[in-house]
DNA sequence: CAGCATCTTTACGTTTACGTAAACTTACAC
DNA sequence: GTGTAAGTTTACGTAAACGTAAAGATGCTG
């Protein structure tokens, strides 16, 4: 099976982030590692959200607004119906930016891609200069 | 036709950002209204650029890295073969971290998907305890 | 038990991307 | 001419997300 509990440092380098980050991010409330002595102790639950809070970064999410997600999510059993709103109403809101996102990125790959298509060209033309340059030079 | 040069107010309102954002992106050096006296003038290149920075914006891009493509991109025609190399070389990395957002973006879809559910369910049963709760009363 | 590696707290510093206020011109509207 | 609305420059302030340095606790290792 795997492993239960992981070192700060164990988390720091599988996701390649400082221990000043996490250890930021617990400050901030994201993150509640037990202790063992004064060292920090964090379960495959808090694995998976610093990875939740390190894909939100991804996507621009702040640590502001990872952090509501989780207290919102965490809250779902036994929230009050007004809580439960609230999520949904978030829930809808991150959909839709995420709607807005892909958008944003089939149009730069769009242009990315033809942006390619460009330097390429543009290599390929410099190639052949270079070759005629080599030819003149041999037929001297 | 369409319009061919903007006011500073027009863009902001346009693409809901300050006036103070657009300075400062003109500050950063990437964008290079005219000037007609001393008020600014955007050209629909202008406006355009501002467009990319916006969206650079919406999928991470810091405004440094936004020029770096713009003074890449710009230099295209008439660019050294190593600069043309430089520009493949950012073109094939933002390809690659947008394709890592696009899987990052499908995970959180299903993830939010499945909060979705489990949120109306348990808005489903608040409203049956409810319900019940009113049925006991009239049984008195 | 001395040393070093790793953990900790505390605290000040830094970068990015603007916000905000002050003080000043221009350009119409009345 | 006189507001006043929109533009300008200059400059200090700020929030987020850490970086970095200092100074001490803890635990193994030879």
């Amino acid at each position: 099976m795997s492993k239960t509990t992981f070192s700060i440092r164990d988390l720091a380098s599988e996701f390649d982030v400082t221990t000043r980050s996490i250890r930021f991010y617990e400050d901030q409330g994201l993150l509640f590692p037990t202790r063992k002595g004064q060292t920090r102790i964090y379960s495959s639950q808090d694995r998976v959200r610093l990875k939740l809070i390190l894909r939100g970064k991804r996507l621009g999410f702040s640590l502001a607004e990872s952090k509501e997600l989780f207290e919102l999510w965490d809250q779902t059993p036994g929230g009050s119906m007004k809580q439960l709103e609230r999520l949904q109403a978030k829930i809808t809101e991150k959909k839709q930016a995420l709607e807005q996102q892909l958008n944003d990125i089939a149009m730069l790959q769009i242009e990315l891609d033809s942006a390619e298509a460009r330097c390429q060209s543009a290599m390929q033309e410099l190639l052949l200069q270079e070759q005629k340059a080599l030819q003149e030079q041999n037929a001297k």
